[in-house]
DNA sequence: GTGATAAGTTAGCAC
DNA sequence: GTGCTAACTTATCAC
């Protein structure tokens, strides 16, 4: 895409230099600003800037030294300057925003940890809850079988503390005896 | 509010003065750059600081004002100046620490909540297993279980698919037949 | 006036 | 040269 540089020259000796910013690329004016912390400025006594600022940012050292020439030493380095200055300040940008999509990505991974420990916390008291009911089926099966032990496997030697029915109950869980029904309906 | 944007520009007057940082007070020189970046320079034609640049920012304004007894206005307002770019460095570098500090504590709280949801985990995982356990205990007596409601309460009478002493073991935990044994040894 | 912070500038490192 | 980043300066805002 060709500039189109109208290296306008204002023969007019002594221009104020006002912030002129002539958009040659309107399309790319991202905020090219002329209004303040300008310290990035161009001599302003004869030769007004014949690039802008986005396109001397963008210009890849080819083009540039095609700019380049018949200026002198010391313009060239100050052009160069300006270049390195303007490209320094896309970087503390993107630096900037870096540092805070960082600072919002640790804060969503801390987020997600969190769902994850909640999520984990319920799975784990739901667990703990039915380990206690089943612990405690365990425990009523087990007095019953203590008394089938002690009754050297005759139940109705024992008298056990449970009746037959009473293990039944406990060994079913209600998922189970619904099951139990299904598959066997009296 | 008055904004009274004096726009005084000190720094940019290139001086030929040398970095001369004139440490009135060595102990408290914590650093007093006189290598670089120092724009927050003192006029060096004959005045030499009266001030060093460590006293000048942690005065009080009553304790400053002391200091500007015979001084042209002209220099007051230069050294206000001065004592606020001093100021705003230390506010800048607070900021940055502040920065650091937050993105650390974030950190430190997002292995905070890994490790929580690695012991989470883990006791997830654990009681799974011992609900797996519990459960394939309970499901030996739930067929034991049926030999018994299927033989109307007499076991002999069933040819049921597990024996007592079956049952009594798949009752009993480890632990549960240690204690058991350490209540009543036989 | 003080403190904080976003944006720009500078120095300096790493490639 | 390029890109990044710490430190610094400046402009601004809120109090």
């Amino acid at each position: 895409m060709e500039p189109v540089v109208v290296a306008l020259r204002f023969g007019s000796a002594e221009s104020p230099c006002v912030p002129l910013v002539l958009s040659v690329k309107p399309e790319v004016m991202t905020m090219e600003r002329n209004s303040k912390a300008l310290k990035v400025k161009q001599e302003c006594g004869e030769n007004v800037p014949v690039l802008s600022d986005s396109e001397l940012m963008s210009l890849s050292v080819r083009e540039l030294n095609m700019h380049l020439r018949g200026m002198s030493r010391d313009e060239i380095q100050k052009l160069k300057q300006r270049r390195r200055t303007l490209k320094n300040r896309g970087y503390a940008a993107s630096c900037r925003v870096k540092r805070v999509s960082q600072r919002e990505a640790l804060e969503q991974q801390k987020q997600e940890l969190q769902r994850e420990v909640d999520r984990l916390g319920a799975e784990n008291a739901g667990m703990r809850k039915e380990l206690e009911g089943l612990g405690a089926r365990l425990a009523a099966l087990q007095r019953f079988a203590r008394g089938l032990e002690a009754g050297g496997g005759n139940l109705l030697a024992t008298a056990p503390r449970l009746n037959t029915a009473s293990v039944i109950t406990i060994v079913k869980s209600p998922a189970q005896q619904q099951s139990h029904r299904e598959h066997e309906p009296s």
